[in-house]
DNA sequence: CTCATTATGTGTAGTTTGTACACAAAAGTA
DNA sequence: TACTTTTGTGTACAAACTACACATAATGAG
């Protein structure tokens, strides 16, 4: 199997989250094909570099965000999927605070933009397909992992993880119930500081956990809502 | 980057059940590297064909089986995990009653066998690893999505979905609640045949209805167990 | 043929979890 | 100071889960 010639290349789809809204991080390509269409940043893989590191380095040089989180999607391996020949694609799925990072085109990007996900541009290769799974698995996961987190500031009021999982699920929640249920989980912690935006009653802060998290996992309590 | 020289194979993890057991189909390597040693079926990736395509040619070249169920694992992409050079592997899921066809080795595999997933050999490359993994997604998406009719023959006694749910999960079942709730999920056909096996009550034979679950599903009724 | 053995088939009560729902407290603003 | 806005909290009812025992239909041994 010398003659194999098939490339290999990672994709990250990385979603933020601000104020009831969630985009993902798209750049407009510099170079053919779809030279100034929108895409997932993405590139082929070093010979000597895991996966783990190519996503990183791409995202790195080309929209200048460091991740906070990131997993494996899916491998999009489709023989007509990229014009230039066989391109095989190991995507990847990332979080981050949007606010927390300065974003920069460079390399192949001519721009780096974050999209809200319910107005998204047309799009590259097969970068829609890609982002529909991503946003499935994020929707998905996000009820049975403790991923949410990733997406708010370290410290947060709780309606901020209320609307964000209002968002995400698409459906309203009811606040007392919801809660209940995360406080029952025993994954946050409630600081001794308060937030104040505009009127209305200042806000208790609170903290995820992660240690207590692993604990209770080992335990076999799992996180679900 | 066209002096990439990544290759990139498929390898498919298949699972059996009967009678109470686990098992996975390994092949023994005829050639190196690891030859005489145990490995999951797999091999290079051709130009045109697609991921699965290549799965299923490598599955029934080496072991003549013919998938029942598959699904993309995860992609293995260590620098290091191939001894012969940069070797990427897209790692698939597959299930298959073991009954319904012939194993035979042949091209890359000097041997074929099934193994107790208690009873594992020695296993070449990075396969443990693969294996745990694909182990850990069955476990894991038994309890959610209906992948166990797979595993079972067509027509099977309510006793062999229970059997193989104890097992799968390493844990007794309490029988009556068990059937209640899977009968509640109404996925399932009583067949007005029974069937005996030696001494006992004989037993009603049920059938998976996948398109009463497809309808379930869209009307946003969700499988749990 | 009868009795012991084996596996299947079935209901109910108690507990836990989920759901619906409204008003007081603490801040800002006019 | 009173009006608006947002946070914080408890209870009653419904639904789901859990534990649990005995009758039924077959086989096999004596």
């Amino acid at each position: 199997m010398s003659n194999q010639s098939i490339k290999l290349s990672v994709d990250a789809v990385v979603f933020g989250y601000e104020e009831g809204n969630i985009s993902v991080l798209l750049i407009k390509r510099k170079y053919e094909p779809f030279k100034g269409e929108w895409a997932i940043p993405g590139g082929f893989v070093f010979n000597e570099e895991s996966l783990e590191e190519a996503v990183e380095r791409e995202l790195h040089e080309e929209t200048g965000i460091k991740i906070n989180y990131l997993e494996q999607l899916y491998t999009f391996g489709k023989p007509s999927r990229d014009p230039r020949g066989r391109v095989v694609s190991v995507a990847y799925f990332g979080l981050v605070r949007p606010n927390a990072y300065k974003i920069v085109a460079s390399t192949d990007a001519e721009q780096v933009q974050w999209f809200n996900i319910n107005e998204l541009p047309k799009l590259a290769f097969d970068h829609k397909v890609i982002l529909k799974a991503a946003i499935e698995r994020l929707q998905g996961k996000i009820t049975y992992e403790p991923i949410g987190f990733e997406l708010l500031d370290k410290k947060f009021p709780f309606s901020d993880l209320e609307k964000l999982y209002t968002t995400l699920l698409g459906r309203d929640i009811d606040r007392r119930n919801f809660r209940k249920k995360i406080v029952g989980l025993n994954v946050l912690d409630e600081l001794d500081e308060k937030v104040s935006k505009g009127s209305g009653r200042p806000a208790n802060l609170f903290q995820f956990n992660p240690k207590r998290y692993f604990q209770l996992k080992e335990e076999g309590i799992i996180f679900e809502i």
